[in-house]
DNA sequence: ATCTTGACCTAAT
DNA sequence: CATTAGGCCAAGA
């Protein structure tokens, strides 16, 4: 076996994020057996544009808020894409959130 | 090696 | 309602 660091361990389980399904940076920081660790999910995210194809945009905060939509190339590309997905965003907020949450652990 | 920042979460003031 | 603080991990200066 080999030792997966905590951003491997993040890009892991958002690949496995089903289309048209978003899970939250505290879910998967929980599934990684931190539930503080939101915050180096996000830093993982960053890093995914010069990585693997990490679809990020499928990943919000716990708001079901695009909050990481400023760090893609447009400004409504996020919004778009979950919308292309099936996914209803309004205001930076996606639609019946709970309807789309994926769990990571599920 | 130290300090700051970062796409977060929660609680407290 | 706004701000602060603590917690976690990683990267840049």
């Amino acid at each position: 076996m080999k030792e997966q660091s905590f951003f491997e361990r993040v890009y892991k389980v958002v690949k496995k994020i089903p289309a048209g399904k978003v899970t939250t940076y505290g879910a998967i920081a929980k599934f990684l057996g931190s539930p503080s660790s939101s915050r180096t999910v996000g830093w993982a995210m960053n890093a995914s544009h010069d990585n693997k194809n990490i679809p990020a945009h499928r990943v919000v905060n716990r708001n079901g808020v695009l909050t990481g939509k400023h760090h893609f190339y447009g400004t409504d590309l996020m919004e778009q894409l979950l919308n292309n997905e099936g996914i209803e965003v309004k205001n930076n907020t996606i639609i019946n959130f709970k309807n789309h949450f994926w769990d990571p652990n599920s």
